[in-house]
RNA sequence: GCCCGGGUGGCGAAAUGGUAGACGCAUGGGACUUAAAAUCCCCUGGCCGAAAGGCCGUGCCGGUUCGAGUCCGGCCCCGGGCACCA
């Protein structure tokens, strides 16, 4: 049933029609379904307070005419949406005013809810997934015991990025230039007990699988960059002090070892103490405190200064038993490599910085093609000053004297990568519960005995000379559900707010079963109960996003994260679209863990994201980037009571490709906004009653013109909505309206066809006019038109005639028209002949249908 | 510094190596109207020209080609990412 509007009301049309297909279950996916499957993801939003960004419906509106479209191409489509909803943001807000940070995140929902439904989105509501629902977290939890039993977990002291502003610690990815990436409030190191995920174990694979999606190629670089794999070869230096042992080394360049003049360790490097030798101990004390007191980003940002310190020792270098210094210098990092370097000055700029700095020698030990390249040269070429390997390139000398290290057992070829372990907890509320819990050794033993799931070696942690062992809680106990708390305030030494919830906290645990009574109960009778303590950190905001694309394939599952038979089904999103500002953190972590899920044998598929596409930043209308304190924020809310959704979703999808960066401009909105407001007008009179001009009788025929353009449209529009162009496809509606305008009388079927088109960009007019116009059912249940190719074919097409490739002249012709006839044509042509005028044709180029180029002379 | 994108009218943009500027916006002119809004029609890259027409034109310089916005080489500018990772 349409509306009764006489003009177009999109006030009245948008929620009429929301409402039918909310009641009419349009959007739902179908359970047991024969058709193909087509799965569209948007990256979920956090339900922020501030409410939806014009971005959210960018990327929203593409995924959405995409699902409107697959389903009237006979897909089972399944198009869901939820909240990522643990994270600072509410939690922040909860230390402010004491509130629960649920009943904020709550609020924010409905809010998010009411302005995505005023889209018209065709999410399927009854797969709406909430992270920080203990049904859904109970298998974030799951999953991190998966982790665990695999020895994927482990808890470390670390020195981390510590914020006080929002007492918490922070993943290297969330500190940009030294600040929060939230908030933007400084950090600073500290040594505290984290929660750590040994993605490094899937380096190789993460970067190797990069090849097998279909992916921005920029994304894919980042990915890789992050990674960072580089082959070397670690190197073994005898110390002077063999007692210390040998110093274990990496570098990419063992071809270069002759080259070496000193060494330098990580100011933080385990040996420095050892090896420092008794005159410059003061020395070195005192610029490892200053190292330390450094944060990354004086180390780094000033690094164009190199400072270090002479230690008084030596090593021996294995390739020809020199002397080398040891330095102590913070350009060398601990957290890379081995932590400590062989310097190769005249190679490694660096290096050469460095001993420039303090008057090492630079010998060169690489020429390269020109006689004399200023050092530092990192560049190609061959072996001199290295006895024994003088003449060799780079890549023959880089394997033999790896080999020979090999064969004294003093190096060997290896592979680094930069990605580092994943710092995976937070000293805060609003986040999953660890599913841990700490009990003593004699009580892990006992464990040991009853429960299968544990790690092959135990996760221990030691503090104040006792050693805690960590306990997962068996699946069955699952969900660990947050406390109420008094305050939401982490306390300043870091440990999160749970740690004051002392019944919560301290409890005798059933080790087979799970179960918990606080510790100032009676211990419950028993030989499975045991004193423990539970884990006060939470969960990042990362976990809960990592395989929410897997639970909207069975979003109600109380028996495990999603059913084998709908994992099968639905497998992973066919298309999945959100910002490139997730380009290395979501999409990196989401990936481990599916492969971490995939090597357990519970899903399907090597890799969760197929083919991923960002859509671009849309800028405010000075052109800069969208931000309250430059007031030029656009809200959709605004724009729906303006112009209408239909407006806006067309608007956002015709300003240009979407994976471009665009500023907004309220002037091209009016534009589309008339488009729509003429096409209301070509298909209903002022009444409100259909426009004359549309035949009612079926027997009435379009003019061939008329009929080869609407096939032209229809194949235009799904060519460029596969191909996500949607801007194109929109441009091409427009020129078939014009047509539409100017055409005195149209068949009903050709405009009916029109609005099936229009339908997924604008689904709540191309409804009513369906509706109004007599069309059957839902326009969203009509099959999608299919072109005639056919219609598609012209008997004549305009031939350009070139001259010296210059464009002279053109003709209408008959489609396969002979070359000499072509070529007759031109001659006659009156802009062409007078080019032609005394010159002989030295050279034909004819490409019928297109072009005729003369080449004169 | 390194790795990705991208530079096309007044503006957003379009163009399988084949008429550069489709489509839309804006500007100007006209029709309708008592008037306005809305709508419709026409013009609109630059220069020369009364016109017909000509020349130039896709960041810059070169190259390949009958023909280059598109391919190749070298630069310049803008945006994003990484950045002492040995």
């Amino acid at each position: 049933m349409s509306t009764q509007c006489k003009e177009y009301n999109f006030l009245e049309i948008e929620p009429h029609w929301q409402s039918f297909w909310e009641e009419n279950l349009t959007a739902q996916a179908e359970q047991n379904s024969s058709k193909p499957k087509y799965y569209v993801l948007d990256m979920f939003p956090y339900p922020s307070g501030a409410g939806l960004h014009i971005g959210h419906p960018e990327g929203y509106t593409a995924t959405d005419i995409i699902a409107r479209y697959k389903r009237a191409r006979g897909f089972n489509v399944l198009h869901p949406i939820g909240w990522d909803a643990f994270g600072l943001p509410a939690e922040q807000h909860a230390v402010k005013t004491g509130t629960h940070p649920a009943s904020n995140t709550r609020n924010n929902i409905v809010n998010f809810k009411r302005q995505i439904k005023a889209l018209g989105f065709s999410y399927d509501w009854a797969r709406e997934i909430d992270t920080t629902d203990p049904k859904y977290f109970r298998w974030t939890q799951w999953i991190f015991l998966q982790l665990f039993a695999r020895g994927l977990a482990y808890v470390d002291e670390r020195p981390v990025w510590w914020c006080p502003e929002l007492r918490t610690v922070l993943a290297n990815e969330e500190v940009v230039d030294g600040k929060s990436e939230v908030g933007g409030f400084p950090v600073e190191r500290r040594n505290l007990r984290q929660w750590v995920l040994r993605i490094t174990a899937y380096a190789e694979r993460l970067l190797a699988d990069l090849k097998d999606v279909d992916w921005p190629e920029s994304t894919k670089r980042m990915q890789e960059a992050w990674i960072g794999r580089s082959e070397g070869a670690e190197i073994l230096f005898e110390l002077e002090n063999k007692a210390l042992g040998p110093l274990k080394i990496f570098t990419t360049r063992p071809d270069t070892l002759f080259g070496c003049t000193y060494m330098v360790l990580a100011p933080e490097h385990p040996l420095v103490d050892l090896l420092t030798t008794a005159e410059q101990k003061n020395a070195v004390a005192v610029y490892r405190q200053k190292a330390a007191g450094k944060s990354d980003l004086e180390r780094t940002d000033l690094a164009k200064d190199k400072s270090g310190v002479f230690s008084g020792a030596y090593a021996i270098n294995p390739i020809n038993a020199q002397r080398v210094p040891i330095w102590i210098a913070d350009y060398v990092l601990m957290g890379y490599g081995t932590g400590a370097i062989m310097a190769v000055p005249a190679h490694d700029e660096r290096d050469f910085e460095f001993a420039q700095q303090f008057s090492l020698p630079i010998p060169r030990v690489i020429a390269g093609p020109d006689a004399d390249e200023k050092l530092p040269y990192t560049g190609d070429g061959i072996l001199v000053n290295s006895p024994g390997y003088d003449g060799l390139t780079w890549p023959e000398a880089k394997k033999k004297i790896t080999t020979y290290l090999a064969a004294r057992g003093v190096g060997k070829a290896t592979v680094n990568y930069k990605l580092r372990d994943w710092l995976f907890s937070r000293q805060r509320y609003w986040g999953e519960p660890f599913p841990i819990a700490w009990i003593s050794e004699t009580d892990y033993r006992k464990a040991e005995l009853l429960r299968k799931d544990l790690p092959a070696r135990p996760v221990t942690f030691s503090e104040g000379g006792v050693t805690l062992f960590a306990l997962p809680l068996p699946a069955q106990a699952l969900p660990l559900e947050l406390p109420s708390v008094q305050s939401y305030l982490p306390s300043a030494n870091g440990e999160s707010p749970l740690a004051n919830e002392t019944p919560w906290l301290e409890i005798w645990l059933n080790v087979t079963t799970g179960a918990a009574v606080s510790a100032t109960e009676p211990c419950p009778a028993g030989d499975a109960w045991i004193r423990a303590r539970r884990e006060t950190n939470t969960m990042p905001q990362w976990a809960g996003s990592c395989w929410y694309y897997l639970r909207f394939t069975d979003p109600a599952n109380a028996d495990a994260f999603a059913s084998p038979e709908a994992l099968n089904y639905w497998g992973v999103p066919d298309l999945y679209v959100g910002g490139a500002e997730h380009a290395v953190l979501h999409l990196l972590y989401a990936r481990f863990w599916h492969k971490v899920l995939f090597d357990l044998g519970v899903v399907p598929q090597a890799e969760p994201f197929t083919k991923l596409f960002h859509q671009g930043i849309i800028l405010g209308e000075d052109g800069e980037k969208m931000s309250k304190s430059r007031g030029n924020v656009v809200s959709p809310d605004t724009i729906i009571a303006s112009h209408g959704t239909d407006t806006l979703r067309l608007y956002l999808m015709f300003l240009g490709p979407l994976e471009a960066m665009k500023p907004w401009s309220m002037q091209q909105i009016e534009g589309v906004h008339r488009f729509l407001h003429k096409i209301w007008r070509e298909c209903l009179n002022a009444e409100g009653s259909v426009n004359p001009k549309i035949a009612t009788d079926p027997a009435f025929a379009d003019s061939p013109e008329f009929t080869k353009l609407l096939h032209e449209t229809i194949k235009k529009v799904g060519d460029d909505i596969e191909a996500m162009r949607f801007n194109t496809a929109i441009s091409s509606m427009m020129i078939f309206s014009n047509a539409l305008q100017k055409a005195p009388q149209v068949s009903r079927a050709a405009v009916l066809t029109f609005l099936q088109l229009l339908a997924p960009f604008a689904p709540h007019l191309a409804e009513e006019l369906w509706a109004r116009l007599g069309g059957s059912g839902s326009i969203q249940r009509a099959p999608w038109p299919v072109y005639d190719p056919t219609r598609l074919v012209t008997t004549d097409v305009k031939l350009v005639f070139q001259v010296n490739g210059k464009h002279r002249g053109d003709q209408l012709v008959p489609v396969g028209l002979a070359q000499d006839t072509a070529v007759a044509l031109a001659q006659a042509n009156a802009k062409v002949a007078p080019h032609l005028e005394g010159k002989s044709i030295v050279r034909i180029i004819y490409v019928p249908g297109k072009i005729l180029n003369l080449v004169v002379a």
